[in-house]
DNA sequence: AGCCTAGCTTGAAACGATTCACGATCTTTG
DNA sequence: CAAAGATCGTGAATCGTTTCAAGCTAGGCT
């Protein structure tokens, strides 16, 4: 049978369309006889409001687009699960993109987003410049940058990762005089950030220079971890204390330690970063940084929901949160 | 100002809304000095196709639901590339949305999807009854059940788990006697194949009942794998091979052993299921069945992308990938 | 010249909801 | 009893696109 319309339910209960949409949008402007016979009659055609329809008349749409560069980074779910109940508090929905780390994918998801009018996006930019954010912005979405610093003119919400990769390193140079940072490609905001606040805190406690190595891996993964353990080792004096620009590195990083036969972390300590679940059930537990993600994520949905609120004046907000140290026995 | 619609790009390039919509859709209709001024227009008018008004005017659309228990399992990345890869080539977008296994929020997603309706919906159902399956296949979305078996009257596209789980326990019984299976609640058919996969191969190769012990965990996570662990070594006498129904519990199950001092796989030898990346970076590379995710992913697209083509006479399949066995060194 | 055809373009009718000014009834009140 | 509210319903206009029958032009053919 085709499609059922709000034409067919009016038709069924006997009234006009009207009621039918008041009886969806304004109930109490209903009597309550109506409005049950129009809610039977929905109930026996079995209608399903055509948001299509809704939206178009109304010009705007209760969704948010969120594009990230991947679901696939556990420390990623909290986040999502944080930012999608905040929406649906507010009657919001999700429409979730992922970028890959791409300008060309990035692209193409807010170009899906524009067609499908939401009312605004959440993003954590991979090759957006301020032009097209300019853009998004003139027609009318809100934009939170996620996890990077403001933008002219955009809500930005990001963690603190300077200071997250100073605590992680003050933790050390309490114990040790000689360190590694292990990162991925310092490219990225949050690892650049991270890698500043741990050269900056080493050299705070008074690390010499000849004993502050860096290795640059080619990602975050704990394969890369295991390739850095492998460089790692035949540094000569051995550093004693390891900072990684996150857990999957730093769990490969140990593993690989571990079946080298060097202990940790009596011979080498270890700090990661993110605190996901993995970091407390590895064979040594990783002592790491954890981040606000669940809040990060509700953050970022409530700036958005609330801008895409306000018609006007809106006072634009970078809001960073704080990471915290977790100790285990990595370090 | 004010959104740019259609017309306003026509009368910019002094033609008709027709023609601005022919540029849009079938350019080889018009003229190529027409077709190049309505571009330009577009360019500079900075215009943005309504996917709302088109989708109501057209009367489908191109955009496939996708609902899955949640993202976070690293197991699901390859799993949504794959999909989202075959949408793409074929035209098609795809909404994802998370149940978090609960047969509430499913039901919205369900809602939600058919509110803006999508012409197909990709699902691992749970709480899904006939009924509502129906329904959706009524209105015309096109239906498939991913990781379940076939629904009557709906695609479906799954792993062949419990022949997973019996190669798992082929590979275990050729050098042991006394096994422990470790689960996660066996309710989820994914689990409960696997389950039956093993205890049906541990019989086979002459396992006595009272040296097959199966240990049921809360969840799938590390942590439960840990718990695992802690029961496991209760036991007596001391199962020497074990299969985890996947690498996370497996993960947490070895790390707790290796903790405790208990030699992997020299006292106990383990194997998981799922094989992700952390699998072969855990201290002792684990013993794992792969699942061919991306193939599930792409098929599961491809399958519906295959059924909201056709107008009428569909035929459902239901398809069953195999997985095979990765040796390293666990087991 | 008259007629056809091919190639472009037009304009109006949908699609399915929301909104709002306006009727129709019924109650209350002076 | 008439006027004034109060309470419910109605129906047409509207959102931005696609679609399609019909119109127009230019050129080729007889």
């Amino acid at each position: 049978m085709p499609p059922v319309s709000i034409r067919d339910v009016a038709m069924r209960a006997g009234v006009s369309v009207g009621t039918v949409s008041n009886v969806l949008n304004r109930p109490n402007l209903v009597a309550e006889a109506t409005r049950e016979r129009v809610r039977a009659a929905i109930g026996e055609l079995g209608f399903v409001r055509n948001e299509s329809a809704r939206q178009l008349r109304q010009g705007r749409s209760r969704t948010l687009g969120v594009v990230v560069e991947s679901l696939g980074n556990p420390y990623f779910t909290d986040l999502a699960r944080g930012a999608e109940a905040a929406m649906n508090t507010d009657g919001f929905d999700a429409l979730w993109c992922t970028s890959d780390g791409s300008a060309a994918k990035e692209r193409r998801c807010l170009d899906f987003l524009e067609e499908q009018r939401v009312s605004g996006v959440i993003i954590t930019p991979v090759g957006l410049d301020a032009g097209r954010i300019a853009e998004l912005r003139d027609r009318g979405l809100s934009v939170v940058v996620l996890d990077r610093r403001a933008y002219d003119g955009v809500c930005s919400i990001r963690v603190d990762h300077v200071a997250g990769g100073e605590i992680a390193v003050d933790h050390l140079t309490s114990r040790h005089r000689r360190l590694a940072i292990v990162t991925g490609p310092l490219v990225a905001e949050p690892i650049t950030d991270r890698y500043e606040g741990a050269v900056a805190a080493a050299r705070r406690a008074g690390v010499a220079e000849e004993h502050l190595t860096t290795l640059v891996q080619g990602d975050l993964t704990p394969t890369s971890g295991m390739e850095a353990a492998r460089r790692l080792l035949e540094l000569d004096p051995l550093p004693t204390g390891v900072f990684c620009a996150n857990d999957l590195l730093a769990i490969g990083l140990v593993n690989a330690l571990l079946r080298t036969g060097v202990k940790v972390p009596e011979e080498i300590s270890v700090v990661g970063y993110d605190d996901i679940e993995l970091a407390g059930t590895s064979v040594v537990p990783l002592t790491t940084v954890r981040q606000p993600r669940h809040e990060l994520g509700w953050t970022a949905a409530e700036l958005a929901v609330a801008e895409a609120g306000t018609a006007e004046g809106h006072e634009h907000r970078g809001l960073a949160l704080s990471p915290s140290l977790v100790v285990r026995e990595s370090a």
